[in-house]
DNA sequence: TGTACATCAGTGAACGCGCGTTCACTGATGTAC
DNA sequence: TGTACATCAGTGAACGCGCGTTCACTGATGTAC
């Protein structure tokens, strides 16, 4: 009895946080991240002002949580969809995490801006968003990997890096002993990925591109040659 | 005499109109363009908030010539930058001109922010900047035409473009006959770019690679080389 | 050149608003004996 | 099972602040005759 209603207690508490976090994501989606106001929150939720700060401590606070919930939410559809590819079919499985990047900001404008646009003014992220942020790269990571794997011999010996930094190698488990350039590579595409998105949700496209779709699949196409991975 | 001092009104209304400017400048380098307020700039000029009216008839007219500002201080950068290498040098005017779109960057964060990164909330670009903002990719178009021309007989009649849209065929007349393709390459590496000074910016390419500089040449030589631009 | 008038930069007070955060509090929910 | 106590969600009022914009005004600068 004791756990069932502590439980039932932290329930209620954990649904308010689902609640408070849903609402202040649906006002940032109508005028972004630098205007999310915390009275505004509480006002949606029927909740006075001060009853958001039995929640979090901080605006700040409820910032960091969105943040993160923002790279999990992408971190996992794009890991889904790379993941309903065949293994073999590396093209494929780039296209798909190509697409899903794509299709989750398209779906998400304010939450992918939180996140991939200007720094927030005043707010600096802390260390707890760097495992989900990492998300997306890995995927990429793991089709590179599996890539070289596939056209090479397995020659080991770490390479001596001088461009990469620390946290890619210890982070990225999959890229060990994939030589620099092949890497740098692969950065460079996640990148170039990011500013295609990127480009098109800030509307610099608009009059430049007729089909963005198309202009998407072929900009992703040649990215995909570039890396050495061709449609089989 | 008419003329002189009615130039004198004119010529002190102009100085202060810049000083607005400027200051305004400066308080986004500390705060970003979100937090650019009316009572700041006017204080920080000795001047009554009420004042600032008689230069701009609201907040969102001097943010909107503060990005006409920056699209001509980096087009005009950039265009100096790519002007200073040989016209016959292809590679170099287009390593010059991604350098100086970098290095603009990083001297004018909040200034690059406030044209490439995420919209700010509540406010819509009016036409008045496509002009400005067309001046690099004009740069780039022309670098792209000229190697055209260099390496292909003039082979005229325009294509049937679908991926394109009517402003770049009307705005850019530097690409007039060039095959949609080469376009479309050149759309991309401008996207490219893009990606590349707007992640290292945002400081998601901290702690995966150490030394940036190096990146950031090898990454531009490697979209060099897929644009069919080679060292000479 | 002198005078009457119009233009316009700049002021100070005010309007009405929303903000993040604190604090002492009320009551309901859970805990320990 | 019942009672005394602790925990904790939520409230309402307040603090102190800054914001964009308007308005009636003062004086200096420029213009027309």
């Amino acid at each position: 009895m004791e756990s069932a209603t502590k439980t039932a207690r932290a329930r209620a508490r954990a649904a308010v946080l689902e609640d408070i976090k849903a609402s202040a994501r649906q006002q940032m989606a109508l005028c972004g991240a630098a205007a999310l106001s915390v009275r505004h929150v509480a006002r949606e939720l029927g909740m006075s002002s001060s009853g958001f700060y039995r929640y979090f401590a901080s605006r700040d606070e409820l910032l960091t949580a969105l943040i993160i919930d923002a790279y999990n939410a992408l971190g996992s559809e794009v890991e889904r969809a790379e993941a309903a590819v065949g293994r073999s079919d590396l093209f494929g499985r780039w296209m798909a995490t190509a697409r899903s990047v794509r299709s989750w900001a398209a779906a998400h404008p304010q939450e992918y801006a939180l996140v991939f646009g200007s720094p927030v003014p005043g707010y600096a992220a802390p260390q707890d968003t760097v495992g989900p942020a990492a998300r997306v790269p890995l995927v990429l990571a793991g089709i590179l990997a599996d890539h070289w794997h596939a056209t090479h011999e397995a020659a080991a010996g770490s390479s001596d890096d001088h461009v990469l930094g620390p946290k890619i190698r210890e982070g990225l488990s999959p890229i060990a002993g994939i030589p620099e350039p092949v890497i740098t590579r692969g950065v460079l595409a996640w990148a170039e990925l990011f500013g295609l998105v990127s480009f098109e949700l800030y509307g610099h496209l608009v009059g430049t591109v007729a089909d963005p779709d198309a202009f998407f699949t072929s900009s992703c196409e040649r990215i995909a040659a570039e890396l050495g991975v061709t449609p089989r």
